[in-house]
DNA sequence: CCACAATGATACGGAGCCGAAACATTCGCG
DNA sequence: CGCGAATGTTTCGGCTCCGTATCATTGTGG
């Protein structure tokens, strides 16, 4: 069965969550690094540049940024394919790892206290 | 009966709205502007500055510059409160009011089409 | 081999947001 | 009245992100 929700449910989840990650978070993520980090740890991989601008349906230099800020902060990990030296194949991380497994509990959390 | 959500089913969510909009959205709101948003429409009034700021755990130049933001994207409204003229009253719009309902479909649509 | 395609990174000018501090206006209270 | 507190805004320098264009490296096909 399907997960149906009213639009109080969803809004207030939304809502929660956000309020949420403000509150806590020092240093945020953009909704597209969220985006990015979501797509590399829920889809199976391997994954480029390329490819994931085509997903996000934004250009290749945003990706490389986003990379170079969560790389940055231990999120994820580049290295470079052999088989074809032109591709960079994106790696996932403990530290990455860790943090989505934290925004899961956080969801999970505040789905659990919406009201009705 | 409260929402119980599975880690799955969490990060699956997020997963699926954040790249919903990412794709779409020429302009998207920041993770603080959109938290500024949902808190004014869906926690009853009045709202103000300061009121925001502490909510949010954040200054006051930083709801007054998403007020900015939001304001001239037709989103938010700031009276002058009448009764103390050293407030400001934040308003809904009647384009806030949809841009959420939008938000709030894209969270069911997506919720509805998640695996198991 | 060599020209061309593909992939990712970088340069550059511009725009938005940030935190801290200072500011203008208004209220309250002695 | 007058002074300090409260509220919201503005200013400042700095940082990050953006889009476009360009670059460096690597693969591919004739």
């Amino acid at each position: 069965m399907s997960l149906e929700l009213t639009p109080s449910q969803a809004l207030g989840l939304w809502h929660a969550v956000s309020l949420s990650q403000v509150r806590s978070e020092a240093h945020d993520l953009t909704l597209r690094q969220m985006a990015i980090l979501l797509q590399i740890y829920l889809v199976p991989p391997p994954h480029t540049v390329r490819g994931l601008a085509a997903t996000l349906n934004v250009t290749k230099p945003v990706i490389t940024r986003a990379l170079d800020t969560m790389g940055a902060m231990g999120l994820v990990d580049r290295v470079r394919d052999d088989k074809d030296r032109r591709n960079v194949i994106i790696k996932r991380t403990v530290a990455g790892a860790l943090y989505l497994e934290k925004l899961g509990d956080v969801v999970i959390a505040e789905a659990r206290e919406l009201p009705y």
